[in-house]
DNA sequence: TTATGTTCTTAACCCTGCCTTAACCCCCGC
DNA sequence: GCGGGGGTTAAGGCAGGGTTAAGAACATAA
């Protein structure tokens, strides 16, 4: 979910994109003027603001100057319907993120504010298997949110095998993905091995690591004890 | 100084752009297809990642994607001729940050490029991460409005940390930052790291700095005790 | 100019954690 | 009993990161 602040002093416009935001499951916030503007982003945290650029009491350029000025780097999206090169150019210069032209598709829009509210809520690719998740960057494993230590070379391994979902591995392709091409010539990938699956029992996983003899190695949740 | 990836067929086109950037202070590597992009990409880090849509051996959208399921987030923006509103969609649903109608200005490109690199932060006079505030002129850092003393390369080091807000960042931007091209050729980083831990825990700040082994340091909050 | 202090670089050293290696163990089929 | 596919354990080496101290470079003030 995101906070996004609206200014806009078209209450027209403002009500369209209001609509279409709650539709998209975006907590947003409207004022209708550069002061009230930046009462709101001083009282408030917000993801995005969409800002229009003629404004009553204060204009959009001197409103993102401002609250750049006070160390508030929230990124910012300029809404205006001056489509001359140098307007925009203006725009960046007072330290915008994006600039839009109206007439524009609120599909754009709500596209936009994703953009540039994801890229700092930092969600990225992300790997499953039963009660643990794999992150990819930064190179993070965890079983229902408790980070799991792992080295390097475990969490290539564990990344192969979770990659597969249950399907077995044969042992050169984990080999390959954990060395590359110069592979150690002893029994390396055992130990590994060994150390991973004490990590995840350690760490409570419910998946664990099975062999089939012969044809390399699988995750699976079955007990299979007894 | 910002790293910048072009992917582009069009040579003359390309060429225009590289030589645009070159006067822009910017460092430019030059990819002509997809496969090529997904090469750079692996190889190095880049600020920003500009990137045609119609490309030979693997379009554009799916280069994106590619590299968003490698985990890599450096921002990229989308260039191309196609200007309706599901072709932008497509784009920004594969991962872009922006997308660039052509024909399109020079001057806007480098405006969207400076925003997705680091210009943000670069516009903002303050910076804050848990109870530190940098102030970027005049250079004074403090924790809590008291002052903490800095040397010149060490605030530097901590303001590359502060931008990332607890992203790891890793070892060559940090040299980058405190030095630019020529950085001296022994632990000078360490030592300067070592500097700077030490004033912030006698300035008693709530925040410290961790390494993430082979990839960088971060800020974080943590007491990371026992 | 000398004196003083700060900052930066270099080098040596320590410490920790990871990787490899090499034993050894167990189980099973022959 | 023996051999082979796995599994387990411990020892050693190496690299990355952290620490410390000494000297060079630089600026400032007397």
């Amino acid at each position: 979910m995101n906070r996004v602040l609206l200014v806009e002093d078209d209450l027209g416009l403002a009500g369209n994109i209001l609509d279409y935001f709650e539709l998209e499951d975006m907590v947003c916030d409207h004022a209708a003027n550069g002061i009230a503007a930046t009462h709101f982003q001083q009282a408030n945290q917000y993801d995005v603001i969409v800002l229009d650029i003629n404004l009553p009491r204060m204009d959009g350029l001197s409103v993102c100057e401002h609250i750049r000025n006070e160390g508030d780097d929230t990124p910012v999206i300029m809404l205006t319907a001056r489509d001359q090169l140098e307007d925009k150019l203006a725009g960046f210069n007072k330290g915008a993120d994006d600039y839009l032209v109206k007439p524009f598709a609120m599909a754009e829009l709500v596209a936009r504010v994703g953009a540039l509210a994801n890229r700092r809520s930092s969600n990225v690719n992300q790997l499953r298997f039963a009660n643990l998740t794999l992150t990819i960057k930064p190179q993070v494993a965890e079983v229902e949110g408790r980070p799991i230590k792992l080295s390097p070379i475990t969490y290539e391994l564990l990344k192969c095998l979770v990659r597969a979902q249950g399907n077995s591995v044969p042992r050169e392709k984990l080999v390959e993905a954990a060395w590359g091409e110069d592979a150690p010539e002893s029994n390396a990938l055992k130990v590994h091995m060994h150390h991973l699956r004490k990590a995840l029992t350690q760490a409570k996983a419910s998946a664990h690591i099975l062999s089939r003899p012969g044809a390399g190695f699988y995750l699976t949740t079955e007990t299979t004890d007894g």
